[in-house]
DNA sequence: CGCAAAAAGTGGTCTGACCAGTTAGCTATT
DNA sequence: AATAGCTAACTGGTCAGACCACTTTTTGCG
């Protein structure tokens, strides 16, 4: 037995998909072969390749368009939070449990834009400061999304955008006015590289929950 | 049309499958109807079942046997590590993103049980130290599981065990004589509430990567 | 050249069939 | 009566083809 045990057909069918996608240099956003003409590439049926197409899609690596053609997803799976939470978070501390992972995220990210002097000088902080000091409409949110990003953890960004998902039933409004001094104090420490005072306004900002 | 806007069957057939094991108390290790029968009930083709079956099987979360039927799974988704890392972190950055995100969890853990006077006065730390001292074997991810563990997120602790399965490619050794050292002044500084000390313990034990 | 109609392409769903394992029930033998 | 063995029913795995709904491309008319 030194070949493959030949497994089941949708699931050679994602490995194979894999593949193709790291061979042609597929990219986030690009269009997948259809379902027929990989049905004939992959010598198999069209069951099989949209049974695993349609993991995928659940899992959110691709999207579906009726009509369109099949894309590899550029962000994913807000999907995945979902179905994973409704079937392994039953339990009551879910919520809270993902509300504090979220958090611990944040807090990594923030951590490592004050060590970092390159990453605490990006303009993004000068933009963002601006637009609080205007009183201009922001979401608490697109900070905390620019701060995860900046920290450059691709996999980090991709749980948090799927715990953000998760946690947007109860969707957060703009920052208030009050929240306006803590956020302040928290980009500039950022800048300074103060990571105790940027951590001690995040939690001012969010409220101590 | 005043229904539902009607998304697709796949989609559907997974969310009333979740309510179907949440109604019927179905659990881990229990047998699901088959899909034959779950196309009755569920009133569609046994192609969109399948599709959605195929799925929560790639999620881990169910267990098809071929003749036998379909599982709740009692134990989910180491598939899901393969999968999600495979197609998202196919960049050279990955394993060091994985890595990052593992510490970023382990390290937290350790920050909430050193503020917390109970979870630091759990009796596995004597123990733990105990066979530290009597130079038994003891695998460095073991501790670093209890302290996840102990800190009671339990999303936290499911993402950290995939995180872990996907980095035992290059399996860690036991623990060396020379990182006992930093290990116990871990274990100590966490019983003290020294987060400070603990977290410098960690980056010495885990060789300042 | 512009635009609308037609055609081709694509995903979404359903039906039916057959194969390949597993399970369970029922003989037939001891 | 107990049991070993075999058959029949059940279940998942795969395939083929058809039709619908929607999108994109092509075509042809004004």
């Amino acid at each position: 037995m030194e070949q493959k045990p030949a497994k089941k057909m949708f699931l050679q069918v994602v490995k194979q998909l894999r593949e193709l996608i790291v061979d042609q240099r597929i990219q986030p956003g690009d269009k997948l072969p259809s379902e027929r003409v990989l049905c004939e590439k992959l010598n198999t049926s069209r069951s099989s390749v949209r049974e695993a197409l349609r993991s995928l899609e659940l899992l959110g690596l691709i999207e579906s368009r009726h009509g369109g053609g099949t894309f590899l997803a550029d962000v994913g799976g807000h999907q995945l939070v979902e179905i994973l939470s409704s079937f392994i978070l039953r339990e009551e501390k879910s919520q809270e449990d993902v509300h504090a992972t979220r958090e611990m995220h944040e807090k990594e990210a923030i951590r490592i834009i004050c060590a970092d002097q390159e990453l605490r000088s990006l303009p993004i902080w000068d933009s963002l400061f601006a637009q609080i000091e205007l009183q201009q409409e922001i979401k608490r949110d697109a900070i905390l999304r620019e701060c995860v990003i900046a920290a450059g953890n691709r996999l980090s960004l991709k749980i948090w955008i799927q715990l953000h998902a998760y946690s947007m039933t109860a969707l957060r409004e703009r920052v208030t006015v009050s929240e306006k001094q803590a956020l302040q104090i928290l980009i500039k420490s950022m800048q300074m590289g103060y990571i105790e005072e940027a951590i001690e306004a995040y939690n001012e900002w969010m409220g101590q929950i």
